[in-house]
DNA sequence: ACAAAAGTGTTTGGAATACACCCATGC
DNA sequence: GCATGGGTGTATTCCAAACACTTTTGT
């Protein structure tokens, strides 16, 4: 069956491509999949495939994000468009590109698997993934991108806690925010712009209106088997999230 | 002469579209051209076409709007793909959307003219183009997104200032923030903080780091013909923006 | 006891806010 | 004179940075 597909202008292929980033406790990886076929075979790539004519470009990168390491409902983003004409050796192709978030706990479950075309999986250190120049096609600059669109919206919304499982240290917060934004932050400020202002600001004076913009609370349990001091296991508080949203001078960033 | 270019896979039609902002020193526009054929003959919509086989997007989007309104060298941004199935009625396609922006003095040029297709132009208020639901296909909803995507870079970048002339009030500079931003500022305080502060915090003491983080100079004249006290006209110190933004902790934006 | 990392407290200057006041123009 | 809108000053409040101190674990 060669069935072809004809139009009366020309038409460039469009495909999607999905940069997926993994927090394992101590760093975030980027997923990669090893390429089964040419061109680049051999070479790892990011998760992504062809449109097709029934769906749209969030539909095709789920999709092929599913068939090729086996992620299922995860939030995705899109954030760039690659357009340039020699991107991919075979024919004019342009690219969508998204990126999604893993918390420790689904980036290490069973479930991510390479797909059927048998090709192999790998978690790569983000840090390293923004340097390796073996990458197929353009798609180390997709990650380089992936991570500004991912820092910027870090200052908007409340993006970190999707890397993060349902309850987590403030350590493992303040990485995910120091490898974004490529700050180093103070530990005891860090700690009082998440959790909010324990008690100093607080007996200070009950006159104005005071803003203990805390977003994560404290759970209860701690870390078991540490060698110092066992840090507090914190959940992020989405409702109180919301409300201080609405209050028009609060800012959620850095 | 009926060429037709056929694939072994289907393929969508690719275009994009331009959201040209247009600030007339009172308000800010949307650049519209009438549509001279089907589907949504005679109805408004952005300029854009259909993407070439020897060009980058960013190419077709600077071609399209140079056929169609006659700008040129304009900064596009690209800020949403759209892929709806049913967007246009005659056959699959997607369109990446780019923004652009124009001062008074661009946008009241004679060059701006509607292109070689014969098809009207219109700059519509952005505040009745945001509702305006006879726009062909999605651009409404484009035109709303591009707001939404200008919103945020102003809090990043000195974008403001691309739809401003060289010289300008401190009144329509804050137009742009208010109207983007949808806050109304303090005059007094928009004052300082984009001019800096004058005297009072500066005489203060002379012992920390002083941050006089004006971005806007005066240049001398004056804006003639006023009822009022004439306004000054600023311009963007482009050179102390770069030196502010290499301070870790400086922050351009509300 | 010590090291290491988590958590808390305190001081301080800068910045945002709210608002009062002064200035220059046309009528 | 007055109205109008531009420009400046200032007290208050609040946040964020810097940094010292305390707590809890393992060795």
């Amino acid at each position: 069956m060669e069935e072809t597909f004809c139009y009366q202008y020309p038409r460039p292929a469009v495909t999607t491509d999905c940069v997926v980033f993994g927090f394992d406790g101590q760093e975030i990886n980027v997923l990669l999949v090893e390429r089964g076929s040419e061109p680049f075979k051999g070479k790892f790539a990011l998760p992504g495939g062809f449109l097709e004519p029934n769906e749209t470009l969030e539909e095709c990168a789920q999709r092929e994000l599913l068939e090729e390491t086996g992620i299922d409902s995860i939030n995705l983003r899109q954030f760039a468009v690659f357009s340039d004409l020699e991107r991919d050796p075979r024919t004019r192709v342009i690219s969508v590109m998204f990126y999604g978030l893993l918390a420790p706990k689904a980036m290490e479950s069973d479930s991510i698997k390479s797909g059927s075309d048998a090709v192999s999986l790998k978690w790569l250190k983000l840090e390293h993934a923004m340097n390796n120049t073996s990458l197929a096609f353009d798609h180390k600059e997709a990650i380089v991108k992936a991570k500004e669109a991912l820092a910027l919206s870090l200052n908007r919304e409340p993006v970190a806690f999707e890397l993060l499982d349902q309850t987590f240290t403030i350590k493992q917060l303040q990485i995910i925010y120091e490898t974004l934004l490529n700050i180093e932050f103070d530990r005891a400020n860090f700690h009082k712009k998440m959790v909010g202002h324990p008690s100093a600001t607080l007996k200070a004076k009950p006159t104005g209106r005071k803003k203990n913009s805390g977003v994560i609370t404290d759970t209860g349990t701690v870390m078991k088997n540490t060698k110092h001091k066992p840090a507090k296991f914190y959940t992020f508080d989405s409702e109180k999230y919301s409300k201080l949203m609405e209050q028009k001078d609060f800012y959620f960033g850095f």
